[in-house]
DNA sequence: ATAATTTTACTTAACAGTAAGTAAGGAGAA
DNA sequence: TTCTCCTTACTTACTGTTAAGTAAAATTAT
């Protein structure tokens, strides 16, 4: 009906956040608790335990993400879908703030507590980029690349970016002449990193 | 006289793997005891506490590649010396394997628990890639770029792809047609890297 | 040289706090 | 009454940290 939502949805909504913030193991189900205003054994009325609510949390993110990869990169010529893979990866890491974290950490923890559907959503976006540079070769204007490569030169530099902020206000202030943190739009930073790929990977 | 590594040594280095593995919060120092044949309280004979621990590992490993990066990059044209500032950043993961999960790790967590000389040493190393990319500049072959977005670009893809491996071995199992972890010396994935970050800041 | 003293390098034992998880039960709707 | 959705009141299992003690080595005094 209205837009209230279910204690379910909240309780991952906030976990997103709470994940995001402080990983896996820093993230607690006593606060968790807390901000949604309801004790922590309710939680386990809707989830098996904490493992399960993080993959419940994972998947829905993972899962959007390859539907719109999937379907904005699905027409036009090599250079036109790559920058709409890349494009696309922008758009959902600004919509989704949080995103860039897990994800990071994820990769950093070697996979290891990544849900076997989240993987299977991974290779299905990856699928994608390797079918973007197949035809990128066929048409003659890519270099044949590793495309693992590639996909970490895409999303690495943007979640690093997105993430490091606090990272570039400490060096910035080392480093009084220079302006790290310059006010510009996380967009223009998706446009430039695109340019620059598609120049990289370029005959 | 020997190769006998002292117990402090032993302590820092298998603490290094442990916060690699598991981060800062996951390391246990029951398990680092356990690692070390040693009793827990033997640690805080070495160490005022886990965040002193942390920060001796962390920083000796900064200062070495702050020490490194600065006297490669010291002559030659821009071009060579950003090849060099890439290639340099590349032969420290290589030595240094489980630093790239530290890093990573940190600038994910938003640099939270880097100790502030750490902090120091990067700007160190920032400010270097800034000289290079100006003299670029003056030489007329680079193109103004975010100094910041720069360095993400070379590190967090290195770092990925070196970390990445048991991602990279679950989404091949997925996608069996493709050879995504073909055996591939990480010194070519750096050398590619570097190619295409230099074509992608030239002129 | 040897005895007295002090320091080094730990161990045993335990504490305080915090985390995930659970058993049992209550309120309200159907 | 019974099912859904929750709360109260716990338990268990760590985890960082400290206090107290000790064997052996090093230093100093005699």
């Amino acid at each position: 009906m209205s837009k209230t939502i279910s204690k379910k949805d909240l309780i991952i909504e906030k976990s997103f956040e709470l994940f995001s913030k402080y990983g896996y193991e820093g993230a607690t189900l006593d606060e968790l608790a807390k901000v949604c205003g309801i004790t922590k054994p309710a939680i386990y009325y809707y989830f098996k335990d904490k493992a399960s609510l993080y993959e419940a949390v994972v998947c829905s993110q993972f899962a959007y993400l390859e539907e719109r990869i999937l379907s904005q990169t699905d027409r036009g010529e090599a250079t036109e879908r790559l920058r709409n893979y890349i494009k696309t990866f922008g758009e959902f890491l600004i919509k989704s703030p949080f995103f860039s974290a897990i994800f990071s950490r994820e990769i950093t923890a070697g996979a290891d507590t990544l849900p076997s559907p989240c993987a299977d959503r991974l290779a299905g976006i990856l699928k994608r980029l390797i079918d973007i540079l197949e035809l990128g070769e066929r048409e003659g204007v890519f270099e044949r690349e590793n495309p693992f490569m590639v996909q970490m030169m895409i999303v690495t530099p943007l979640t690093a970016y997105h993430v490091s902020r606090p990272l570039r206000e400490k060096i910035a202030k080392r480093l009084d002449n220079y302006n790290l943190i310059e006010n510009v739009e996380f967009q223009d930073i998706v446009d430039k990193l695109s340019e620059k790929i598609i120049k990289a990977l370029t005959c």
